[in-house]
DNA sequence: ATCGAATATTTCGATATCGAAATCTTAGCA
DNA sequence: TGCTAAGATTTCGATATCGAAATATTCGAT
């Protein structure tokens, strides 16, 4: 017979809930437990940090495509500026679309464009004073929801996560996966 | 005087040299370092996973969303059903957005939609026998390209691993964020 | 019992993205 | 030099997504 249960609150299911189902599902199918307890880990992480960036962003009418294109620009100003093809490669989107993208950043001074002297075929893009202060301000901004997120680990802990992940990252350049 | 270099091969940067020039770029910009390194390598890796998982679902004609549909249904098939709203939820897209998702999904015989007997509102969503096939299927793919990733890591290093991510997982419930 | 608010889905118009084709420039070779 | 192949960007047509409005049903209060 059925337990009829009492109307029962139905309190949402927290992160944490979700993340055991989803690991248990995979196991089930066939995944390895440890692994998919790693990987549906990182993936969750990763969900959910994107989720409070494209808050974040939006107060800064940003979207996450376009805050990659910022970030991508700031870690190599100067030295040596990105092509759209570039950008659009790093940011894993079709040429065609960082076209629009960057057509809108800079009608908001966020970028600027500038013909290769050496090449007339290809486009630099650089960031103006401007891009180069929302990229700031986001990264501030991001990096208290960033430390928050991290709160629970001990110094000694975040140490040991980065080095671990850190070998990882190391890894994925060895077999560039066929 | 400008050094000149000979015409030097110009290797492609390797995911480890991104991820260093990133996490120096967020740490200029007013990041903490550890934070950073942390965060950054996480991102870093969900990327590269999805880039991978990308591919392999092409083979089996389906989009990253519709990934996450297929993957959200199958781990709470039966017990309780869901509705495109909550799918909507669950793999944040708009619910109008669920509907065309589900439209095709359903063209393929991925799901099946039904009426909820009781509330003529809502309806419920299940996997077919065929969804619930191509789900198995892209699992056991997924595993072998996410057991490749962790590859460098011994198995206590993966447990090690895996406690550190599940503290943060848990953490994420505490504070629900303004 | 009925009206109005709330909920769930779909429809609709606008925008973003994609892949392919078009355009323009450069590089290599006879 | 002149010609062809390769590379980079943009244009173009088709598709996916979004937010708002429209539609249908249920729930609660008077």
């Amino acid at each position: 017979m059925t337990t009829s249960r009492p109307p029962a609150k139905r309190t949402p299911p927290t992160a944490h809930d979700e993340y055991r189902a989803d690991v248990a599902a995979y196991v089930a199918a066939g995944g390895d437990e440890l692994v998919q307890r790693v990987i549906t880990a990182v993936h969750g992480l990763a969900h959910k940090l994107d989720q409070w960036y494209a808050r974040q962003l939006a107060d800064l009418d940003l979207s996450a495509g376009e805050w990659a294109v910022l970030s991508r620009l700031a870690r190599s100003n100067e030295d040596d500026a990105l092509t759209p093809s570039q950008l659009a490669e790093a940011t894993s989107v079709a040429p065609s679309s960082m076209t629009h993208r960057l057509d809108r950043m800079a009608q908001r001074d966020l970028i600027a464009r500038a013909a290769d002297p050496d090449n007339r075929t290809r486009v630099l893009i650089t960031l103006t004073d401007e891009g180069w202060a929302t990229f700031k301000a986001a990264v501030r901004e991001s990096d208290m929801v960033e430390s928050d997120v991290l709160g629970p680990l001990s110094q000694r802990q975040r140490e040991n996560l980065a080095s671990l992940l850190e070998v990882l990252i190391a890894g994925l350049d060895e077999a560039p996966q066929v």
